[in-house]
DNA sequence: TGAGGCGGTATTGTCAACAATCCATCGACC
DNA sequence: GGTCGATGGATTGTTGACAATACCGCCTCA
């Protein structure tokens, strides 16, 4: 992770990311009622910088808040998850689109470099879910960056990855096609080697969706239970 | 506004308001360094909710805070600017589509009054650039919420919309072209009407994309200087 | 004369106590 | 017996004081 730009790390901001992972990893439940004062003995805080860090992830919208009634995690509706899907899809289309047309020729290696590492760590550690989803994550984020979109990267990594991967850990699925993910991921990059923003923005749209198709299957299979 | 859920209204929520309001009309000017404690004094606040709201106006992108150091509003260049168009043609495209599929008939029929009051307005009062921007504002938050896609309205109507009137307010343009976006408007609603929601996400984003050259060749023109 | 280090001051980050609000339980009344 | 209303407890919202940190001006030294 890169945390340039932050040169003092305050208390609200180590609350606010240990409740952002503690969401994102599960544990903390949706739904759940939270007391601030249980949140602050486990996390070793007072109440200052925690009310700060529960407003931005209020903002945010990984969780709700009502006056003088608590915080709960919130809770996404199958709906609600194949919507993220479509937003995900349109925007990381541009993105994929500016990144071909901007990024640098040492972001086209390191993007490789990646996937090379990506390939490996598919093949050594078959079935590890965990590894394939960071893999995947570190991927669509580096095509984040790479749009030199400010606000469209602010947006893909500081709302939308953190609620699709609260549901990764949750369904304990990366979505169960590694090496098809892979393949597609390669075929995005050479178009972005190419430079060729147009083919890179349909192969990305299309591999979100097709993403979504398949966690909209298992669900309707009954193999995923949201 | 519609302020349906909020049931008491916190000096958080307050803060949040002011500030946010403060930061679009242009009362706080970007760039410049502003304290804690004289922000506290103008809006009769404490620095409680006051921290509170700056960490969720911090999130929304609206301003920047760097520790023990102060707080800015952001200034957006005029690349950014146009970015910032990219994402909501994409995304305005999207809520059009699934607003065609999704609205009920009674929400289309208050989208054509609004209409008719818009060019009301329009007639009425010749150059009144600031209602004629509420109306296109008002247009476009109805289209937005009838999407029903929770995190989309969310993104739009929490982190866009907010940006793109702080730089209307900034350049006191209601993209000059009010009879023209107004014909436009016209055809999306339709489009919506006729449950067409492939033609309504193509007008959207063609009705966006000419209000960005516009901005775009009245900067390159200097007639609008950022 | 310019650069670099140093301390004072103002500002921000943090804390713990106080006040306001809601939820649940209990009791009374219909 | 069920429903409505009141009271106690717990939780959140708010406040003001305290501690930590960065900025600014000054002084020293090359």
């Amino acid at each position: 992770m890169s945390e340039a730009a932050i040169q003092t790390y305050t208390r609200a901001d180590e609350a606010f990311d240990c409740l952002q992972t503690a969401i994102v990893k599960g544990d903390l439940v949706p739904g759940e009622k939270i007391g601030e004062v249980e949140l602050c003995s486990r996390f070793n805080l007072t109440r200052g910088p925690l009310r700060e860090a529960l407003g931005r992830l209020e903002s945010r919208g990984l969780l709700v808040r009502r006056p003088h009634a608590g915080v709960k995690v919130v809770s996404v509706s199958a709906e609600e998850l194949m919507e993220l899907y479509r937003i995900r899809e349109i925007m990381e289309g541009l993105a994929a689109r500016q990144a071909a047309e901007r990024m640098t020729d040492e972001e086209i290696a390191d993007l490789h470099a990646t996937l090379d590492s990506h390939e490996k760590m598919i093949e050594q550690a078959q079935g590890q879910a965990y590894y394939q989803a960071e893999g995947d994550y570190d991927f669509h984020h580096r095509i984040a960056t790479g749009s030199r979109n400010t606000k469209l990267a602010q947006m893909l990594l500081g709302d939308l990855y953190y609620m699709v991967r609260m549901y990764r850990y949750r369904l304990s699925t990366s979505s169960g096609r590694p090496h098809m993910a892979l393949g597609e991921h390669r075929r995005i990059a050479e178009a972005i080697a190419q430079r060729d923003g147009e083919l890179a923005e349909f192969l990305m749209k299309r591999h979100i969706n097709a993403a979504r198709r398949n966690i909209e299957n298992k669900i309707q299979n009954g193999t995923l239970t949201i």
